[in-house]
Order: C-alpha cells, then sequence, then structure tokens
DNA sequence: GTCGGTGCAAACTATTTGCAATCGA
DNA sequence: TCGATTGCAAATAGTTTGCACCGAC
C-alpha cells in the first residue's frame, strides 16, 4: 500500500510542492515520531518531518553529510544543524541507529520496518552485506545470562574480503 | 619472567634514564615491531619503542589522548601526531587494534598475548567487560562460509547494563 | 505570545599533514 | 650522508553550539 502525501515548503515567498508516495513502514514510523515529540513536548516541524522521510527513503547506510547533498540537490532548505539534531532524535526514539563501520565518521541506518541484523563489511571495496541468524541471536542471549548482563542492543560486524574481491 | 631494561632519553642536555619492568608478550611483541619496522625499511626509533611499551602496559582500551597525558605526566617527551603515526604502524602491524566503541574517538588495545575476545559495554557505568566464546566464533565461520566471505577480522559488541547498573 | 526550532557561522574534538630541524642506518 | 622521523602548528573532517530570528501550538 503506498500513500500519497504532498510537502508546502514556503521559502522566499516561493511554494515548493513536493509529491513522494510513501509505503506504509514509514507512514508508521512518522506515527511514531510524532508521538515521541509529543511525550517530549517537542514541536512537529517540517524539517523533521521531511528528515525521516529522507531516512526512511534511504535502505542504506548514510551519513549526515550524504543527506545534506541529497537536500541541496533536491533544493530542499535544511541546514546540516538541524539533520544532526533530528538524526539524535530520531537515534533516541529508536526509530534510527547510529553505527560505526570503523570510519572516522558515524553512519546511520532506519531500524523500523527492518528485523535487526548484522553486517559483513568487505574491506576491499567497501560493500556491506546484511544478514540475520537466529543461533546468533540466542548464543548472545546465553552470553548475557552468564555475566548477568541486561542486553539492550548489540552490533556484530565482520570485516574481510567478499566473494567477487577474493 | 621479567626482563629489566633501560631506555636513555637526552633532551635538552638532560639525560633522562627510565628503567621499566618488561614481561615476556611485551618483549615479543617488541620483536616483532622489529622486525615489522625491517621488514618494510622503516627506522626504530626511542619514540616508537616507548609508545609499544606504554601500550602493552596498558592492559585496557586506551585512546591516543590518554597516552599522550601519561607520557607528559612522567615528562616523557612524545608529540601526539608521532603517538598516532606510530598507532597505525601498531595496527598495520596487528599488534593493536582499533576499536569504536560508540564514542566520537577510536580506542585501541593490544591483541598480542591475548586471545581474541569480544566486549559487553555497559550504557550506564561505562565499564567493559571481555569475554570469548568459542561456539560464537565457529558460528560466524559458518555464516562467512554462507556469503562466500572471506573473514579476516571481526567485532561483536553487546550493549546493555552490567550486574552492579541494572 | 511563548518557547522551542532553525540556520548560520563560529567553536570544538579528534585526527592528519606540511615543513624545517633532527636522527638512525 | 641521506632519507626517514619528529615536533610543531596549521589544516582538515565531523560534529556541536550560541545566538538572532522564525514558527508551531
Amino acid at each position: 500500500m503506498k500513500v500519497i502525501q504532498s510537502i508546502n515548503l514556503l521559502q522566499n515567498n516561493i511554494f515548493y510542492y513536493i509529491f513522494t508516495t510513501m509505503d506504509e513502514s514509514t507512514a508508521k514510523a512518522k506515527e511514531l515520531f510524532r508521538d515521541f515529540l509529543n511525550r517530549k513536548d517537542l514541536k512537529k516541524t517540517k524539517e523533521r518531518d521531511i528528515i525521516l522521510e529522507a531516512v526512511f527513503d534511504t535502505h542504506d547506510h548514510f551519513d549526515a553529510e550524504e543527506l545534506l547533498i541529497l537536500f541541496r540537490q533536491k533544493k530542499i532548505p535544511v541546514s546540516r544543524a538541524t539533520i544532526y539534531r533530528t538524526l539524535d532524535l530520531l537515534v533516541e526514539c529508536r526509530l534510527v541507529k547510529k553505527i560505526s563501520f570503523g570510519e572516522a565518521h558515524f553512519r546511520y541506518e532506519h531500524i523500523f520496518g527492518h528485523e535487526h541484523h548484522d553486517h559483513l563489511i568487505c574491506n576491499q571495496c567497501g560493500q556491506i552485506i546484511e544478514f540475520y541468524n537466529k543461533d546468533l541471536e540466542e548464543l548472545q542471549k546465553k552470553i548475557c545470562r552468564q555475566y548477568d548482563f541486561k542486553e539492550q542492543d548489540h552490533s556484530l560486524r565482520i570485516f574481510g574480503l567478499c566473494k567477487s574481491c577474493q
């Protein structure tokens, strides 16, 4: 199911009409984000809306700069500072995950509508392969019990060479 | 077995004599580092020696700034730039591992004389618990085979609450 | 109207780099 | 000797922050 949706931006007396199709999980994420903002007495702004949509449109591990470039290309006026501030909020309400792939900066991925997964990272071409393994999850739970540790999140990254780079 | 060892530093016409005890694994690491430097036609300098020792003295996950502070306290003249440059070399020759615990900077740990291990990280007090699980290693190998992926390294971090913070 | 939000530029943190002086082989 | 290494300070990359203005409720 797709939902047709429009955003109106008024800037320098020019209206920007942006029509996008929004899938169900984006719609659900929006709802959750709205609830989160309400709970925290924060305001719903068009910038936060735009960023959430861009994040859920990207089925990839993006960084803050990439979002900024995307917005500039599309002539959508959202500043770098707002991107960082909004990503923090999205991480706080657990719609987005902040991850480090061993680079000098952070990447993000949306997690709503996605199963938890881990990553295989190719040291040669940089390709990132997502995988999920049930046994692995079980084993980690077992390890946490051993150490009396209450797990909240985890991240397994396997670095090496992908099939085509070997 | 401990080895008594001395380093002489000549700086501003003052000799600094630093006597340290060096355990076997540090001695072995030094040897490996020396070989690495030889292979690469790089020079053995007192700074590189000092940094290697400090790294192997620390049984913890330190960062570059902590090393610098340590050297300043002990009045050992080694610059920040040299610390970063030498850590890169130690990572390259696989005596040291560069890890990210989700902070804005990197940490390092020496790996020689240590079994591979993974980390439980307490979100409350910041404590880092190291663990090793054989089944986990096996399972990861199996996953790599599934994806035709040649593993070179991996890192599993489980974030949550340690026993005393729950 | 009242705060909270935004954009901008400046600040800040971690890290890297250019360069002249110094040092190791 | 001669190129590699060092320390310094400046540059860079990523991110955060102060502040004046703007906008959601």
